[in-house]
DNA sequence: TTGATCGCGTGACCTACATCACATTCAAAA
DNA sequence: TTTTGAATGTGATGTAGGTCACGCGATCAA
């Protein structure tokens, strides 16, 4: 039952929708549960489906030619993840998903969000909010990465994400940042 | 004639608008003129609308402390542009938006956008595809900053946006690519 | 209980890029 | 026509952060 009332309280806080047109919504989600380590998506394989998380942590990363990680995204409860380009753009993944916790998802086909989009206009009007917020938050990501040093980026992740600095190890949060981890260590150590 | 030729076959890439509908639609937006060097947005003042480039060249920009200018999106005919997050947000611009070359631009109110997206479904469709391009796009130049050297960015973002090597000088792709102009200009000469 | 792997710290050295300073060219403005 | 100011090139030097190498404790599967 936590799933369905996470879902319902985030969508209500941006579209008012009648409990008949959430149950239907809702009945194109299933849940899953995974476990630590374990992988969503995996690059080069077709993605189908985006996710919304219920517990645990996620992260999407992209790894390069000499095996250097880098993370594009975490996800905590109440966040969606996917590849979106692989998603939108019905190509294979570039990226890969998986689990830094054990985690509770729902998942919604890419046909399907689009199905309730076409049918509902509330729906439509959530996933354009939905989008909007994460377009804005990528802007300012990339604003702080070309304006800001290492230490400066790693505080005010901290301070956006606290939950982040009990569940993400150090490494991961130097692959989200686009630094070492020895620099990350250093930055209060040594 | 030309601005309204430009956007309607814009749109209908995307979605498919009875000719009132348009007609409709077109009537929210508003022509403007600038020239060179005009400022469209200015950092500290509130955001009404957005822009879609007709001709010209636009481009929207952060200055720091330090005065060091980073410009966050370049902007030519067909492109979308504004202060996002200061529009969705209702905030004050935090970046300027001025123009490159004399441009000739169509503007539509952040209301009437939200007016149309509400009466047809058709424009909220539009509208989430667009920002769903500009948030791939996004997460796109982060995992390329991140990535990638400046040799690599630079002919990234020639080969994408080719029109740009004419119309920008290179100081300004310097400022776009998070680089001094001295780096930029060493990569080719010395 | 024991390897083995992971997360993390730390020293030594390297490099891509920044900064500052100055010169040149060329187009716009006066 | 003259002047001003962009836009660009280039040398000298500084520095943030990368890379490599190693150690050490914690956790976890066998």
């Amino acid at each position: 039952m936590k799933a369905k009332e996470t879902l319902k309280a985030y969508i209500a806080k941006i579209v008012e929708l009648t409990d008949e047109q959430f149950e239907y919504i809702y009945s194109h989600f299933k849940i899953q549960t995974f476990k630590k380590g374990q992988v969503i998506i995996s690059e080069g394989s077709m993605v189908d489906c985006e996710y919304f998380v219920i517990s645990g942590c996620l992260k999407s990363f992209y790894i390069n030619d000499e095996l250097k990680m880098f993370i594009l995204q975490f996800a905590m409860p109440t966040w969606w993840a996917s590849d979106f380009n692989a998603l939108y753009n019905r190509t294979k993944a570039t990226t890969t998903l998986d689990c830094i916790t054990d985690s509770e998802i729902l998942c919604i086909s890419n046909a399907d969000r689009e199905k309730l989009c076409k049918e509902i206009h509330a729906v439509e009007y959530f996933f354009r909010w939905r989008t909007n917020k994460g377009y804005v938050a990528a802007q300012k990501r990339l604003l702080s990465f070309m304006n800001n040093n290492v230490k400066f980026r790693y505080e005010e992740l901290l301070t956006l994400y606290p939950e982040l600095y009990n569940i993400v190890p150090k490494n991961l949060i130097a692959a989200y940042l686009g630094v070492s981890r020895e620099t990350l260590s250093r930055l209060y150590h040594t």
